[in-house]
DNA sequence: TTTCATGTAACTATTGTTGTTACATATGGC
DNA sequence: GCCATATGTAACAACAATAGTTACATGAAA
């Protein structure tokens, strides 16, 4: 399968968002994510039925960010988006009649379980505003190396 | 992407083949698996170059156990089937210029190589012969509930 | 009223496993 | 030696989910 990266782009989104604080549209996003426009409305859509984000139609319509980013965690993110499957591997038949097969399911259900908490107990740790953060971090070390540079 | 279900179906195959301790033909394993006899040799293949087994050509050929299964571990299956990835989810853009998505991924690629981590802890610790256990477990628990139904 | 933006539908592209067909090759029994 | 049986592969279609593309309807602001 083709890997679901709609956390990450919505991730790279909202922050890019965050910066310019006023609306952006799909297109612009779009460039930004290097992604097409309409998967950029399709994937916000989703954060907009939660409420993440609002969009406006027409002349200075776009996207906007309609909640504190220091309150959505990327689990939220992760839950607007439907929950996607989390793990390319898997049991083959999940459900059968077979106890050899219900044996390997069971452990490696279990094991995939234990896993998958880990990650969205990581994720329910982590903010959007978290990561704007980072990203500021990062900004001052480039233009500090850019600085030292160019003296 | 259809969900990789090789570690699931090589556990089931080899749990078979230890229970009957014999040579089973790729046609036997794929009817116990309902799989297809021709990916049932691509998948086993993996194994034989890993010598977890053997194959035969010919009258009395097939699949042989070729290593003692207490010391096989879930972790060395995921090796013999070439480390597949284990995510369905990812990032977008690996390697990226922009500093936005720098900060994205290294947060989310953080938490994934956590859980990925986690899950092959799990693999580690977990023998075939500890699935084939459980299997027999099993066994006794249905031949029990079988023995009171029908006294 | 025109222009710009989202909202959607309906496709194709992509990417990996899985399924299928076909055929080459080796092996054991007669 | 011949034949039935099994693996070994190649080549391609099927599948499943996101991503990309085209096309068009709809709503809002200049």
């Amino acid at each position: 399968m083709k890997r679901d990266s709609r956390l990450s782009s919505v991730l790279h989104a909202l922050i890019h968002m965050a910066e310019r604080d006023a609306a952006m549209t799909s297109t612009e996003l779009g460039t930004c994510l290097g992604a097409n426009a309409v998967v950029v409305r399709r994937t916000m859509g989703l954060l907009r039925t939660a409420k993440i984000v609002t969009s406006d139609r027409g002349h200075t319509g776009g996207w906007r960010i309609a909640s504190d980013l220091s309150t959505v965690t990327l689990r939220q993110l992760h839950e607007a988006l439907g929950e996607p499957i989390v793990f390319a591997v898997g049991n083959r038949n999940e459900r059968t009649k077979c106890l050899v097969e219900q044996s390997v399911n069971a452990a490696l259900d279990g094991a995939f379980a234990e896993a998958e908490a880990l990650l969205l107990k990581r994720f329910e740790n982590i903010t959007v505003a978290d990561l704007a953060a980072g990203v500021a971090k990062r900004q001052t070390k480039r233009r500090a190396r850019h600085k030292s540079r160019t003296r």
